[in-house]
DNA sequence: AGCACGCCGACT
DNA sequence: GTCGGCGTGCTC
């Protein structure tokens, strides 16, 4: 009998179980194992361990034997590499990391779209700009090279790709390239299809689990260099051939998994383009601090590439701020708006342009008060309030399932003076419309977009001129191309100015930066106008001249001084329990003294803040503390880690989850 | 994560 | 009596 190391599909970060099997069993493949009193999936990690102390030190009894090979799936050499990189990185179980993963194969198989590109000569010249960038890093193809391309919004970012994407096609091989949501996609594969001349896949959440299946597996034995385009997840597709990846807009959240393990797909990019031997290609017109930064190392700064001005003979939206505060008292009616903005929106609607507005919050009030008594109205499961919706006539939670009928008066004290406090997209239409009744205004958010159909309908009524005014959340900040928009307001920026978090300005910097190059891409007098209560604050002041590398030195000073990253590596270890007092002690008596007694005696180097409350403390009626940990150290940021685990022995009811690089510390 | 074992409260 | 609630412990 030989026995071999598997990966099994369970939450332990071993190395592996060892089991006993017969015939040829090769590392990569996949199996099923039998484990407790279930079966499990499980991948080969090693087929030879009888010469392991491990097996010595197992008693023969407790090793089971393998039940099944499954014949259509063998990993390959680097995806397993990649797989064992992220289970160590991310302090994750690599069994359920590989499980997680792949595409779950269901039985009803459904037909997969692949377009084929028709490749047309491109029909404009690309710049000098572009030129010389597409230059630089075509020398570097064919070999592990990360590049950032710091392109302004409108620059011209996609001619580069395609440029490269096409060289890379040529030579043969495939391209792997990662977007960041699901919205794109659509404007990325036409465009990408006119130019190419090659079979484009697309890997996103709306396909179903079979043809997810049906792409890793045609992915494997591709017999033509193939474009491969997709979100988060399609980093994991075993391209065979791969010749490059890039990822556009770098900085973008939605990189970042949260939930199981909490991977960041740039990273994950990277560390598998130089498992790979090939070329990374970033891009952004608001690179991420950390990313930024990388790439001014003096060995790195060569694979930097700036693109400072808009393509063709567009320019860069002017901004202007607006100050909100209110003076008069007499502006109730148009509120959230105030009169110089829609003056503004007027003689654009006038001029017959599309005015875009911009709202970071859903629905029609942020939570309602009793002007009576102060009664607020909050969720039964989630320490946060209730949202208003108007259209549905609910009050709901963004964290749980919760929602309620609007009521009618205070449940408190029967008064009927209940007030709406915040706003969200939904009112602002409603605004809008009172103030332009005979102009058509369309919502682009979450609650009106649910998928591709409905995207591409909003989509092609604004482009067709069949809608007037449009007002969205994040979801309308990204990637688009509006050709008759010049004018694009802001609003509500201001509660995510004051968000307690470190990365706070990079968030406002990269959102109105994304927003405002909505406007005017076609044309050299586009107009952002910024509805603000912190006129004065000097993050707007770099805004409006458009001054990223002002922002990057002003903020670098303050991730130094609050010992932040790129200066210091972070690790967070987030505890949640159905028992708020269990937990806080927990945490409290017994975790945060373990993590400080080992910070002491063996990694000097990192500091603990916490335990705190999340910033939501309790979320479908769990609780959750965190403890974070920050080092300029990251091996020994690692051990700690490492060795917490080994020395920590939980507790029941209280579950513990690392995440590695957060992308916020609530 | 599953899944079973095991020990206490309210039902045919 | 025993059905089922979820605390506890294990998985080669």
């Amino acid at each position: 009998m030989k026995v071999a190391r598997i990966a099994v599909n369970y939450p332990l970060k071993n190395s592996g179980l060892l089991y006993f099997y017969e015939g040829e069993l090769t590392r990569g493949q996949v199996v099923e194992v039998p484990l407790g009193k279930r079966t499990s999936l499980g991948c080969v990690i090693s087929a030879d361990e009888s010469a392991s102390s491990e097996y010595r030190d197992t008693p023969q009894d407790k090793i089971k034997t393998v039940k099944e090979i499954l014949p259509n799936w063998k990993l390959e050499e680097v995806e397993l590499q990649l797989f064992e990189w992220m289970a160590g990185y991310y302090h994750y179980s690599l069994g359920q990391l590989i499980f997680d993963c792949l595409p779950h194969h269901l039985k009803r198989p459904r037909p997969l779209e692949i377009s084929e590109g028709e490749g047309h000569e491109l029909e404009f010249i690309p710049n000098p700009i572009q030129k010389s960038v597409v230059t630089s890093i075509r020398q570097g193809l064919g070999q592990f090279n990360r590049y950032l391309v710091h392109g302004v919004t409108g620059s011209g970012k996609t001619v580069v790709y395609l440029d490269l994407i096409k060289t890379t096609l040529e030579q043969g091989k495939s391209v792997l390239f990662l977007l960041p949501e699901i919205n794109l996609t659509p404007q990325f594969i036409s465009t990408f299809a006119r130019y190419l001349k090659a079979p484009i896949l697309s890997y996103h959440s709306e396909l179903a689990d079979s043809q997810k299946y049906q792409i890793w597996q045609m992915a494997r034995t591709l017999k033509e260099p193939t474009l491969i385009l997709g979100v988060r997840s399609s980093i994991f597709i075993p391209v065979a051939n791969l010749g490059l990846i890039v990822i556009d807009e770098e900085h973008d959240t939605s990189f970042k998994q949260d939930d199981r393990c909490p991977y960041n797909a740039r990273d994950v990019a990277s560390k598998k383009s130089q498992l790979l031997g090939i070329p990374m290609v970033m891009g952004s017109a608001t690179p991420s601090l950390e990313t930024y930064s990388a790439f001014h190392q003096p060995n790195q700064i060569k694979n930097l590439f700036e693109m400072k001005q808009r393509a063709g003979d567009a320019y860069l939206p002017k901004i202007e701020l607006i100050d909100a505060r209110d003076k008069s008292g007499k502006e109730d009616d148009i509120w959230p708006l105030v009169p110089p903005s829609v003056r503004a929106i007027k003689d654009a609607l006038s001029r017959g342009e599309q005015v875009l507005v911009f709202v970071n919050r859903l629905g029609f009030a942020n939570y309602i008060q009793c002007r009576a008594c102060g009664h607020q109205f909050n969720c039964p499961n989630c320490s946060i309030t209730l949202r208003y919706y108007k259209k549905k006539n609910i009050l709901a939670c963004h964290h749980c399932e919760y929602k309620e009928p609007m009521p009618l008066d205070c449940p408190s004290c029967r008064s009927m003076t209940l007030s709406q406090k915040g706003f969200g997209t939904e009112k602002v239409q409603e605004v809008l419309q009172r103030l332009f009744p005979d102009k058509q205004i369309d919502r682009f958010d979450r609650e009106e977009i649910k998928n591709f159909k409905q995207l591409e309908e909003r989509l092609s009524n604004f482009h067709q001129g069949k809608i007037d005014l449009m007002v969205g959340t994040q979801m309308l900040s990204k990637g688009h191309n509006f050709e008759k928009v010049k004018l694009v307001l802001i609003l509500g920026i201001d509660s995510q100015l004051n968000f307690p978090d470190f990365r706070s300005a990079e968030r406002v910097y990269q959102t109105l930066t994304q927003v405002s190059g909505r406007a005017g891409r076609y044309s050299q007098d586009g107009k952002v106008l910024i509805q603000t209560l912190n006129p004065e604050s000097s993050l707007f002041q770099i805004v409006k001249n458009h001054d990223f590398h002002q922002f990057y030195e002003d903020e670098l000073k303050i991730r130094e001084l609050c010992d932040c990253p790129p200066f210091k590596r972070l690790a967070m270890i987030h505890f949640s329990s159905r028992f708020q007092d269990k937990l806080i002690s927990h945490v409290s008596e017994f975790v945060g003294v373990l993590l400080r007694d080992l910070i002491r005696q063996h990694f000097k180097e990192v500091t603990i803040l916490g335990p705190r409350p999340a910033s939501i403390e309790r979320k479908s009626n769990q609780f959750t503390w965190s403890i974070l940990l920050k080092s300029k150290d990251l091996p020994q940021l690692h051990n700690l880690l490492k060795s917490f685990e080994m020395n920590y022995k939980s507790m029941s009811g209280i579950a513990y989850k690392i995440d590695i690089d957060p992308y916020s510390l609530l």
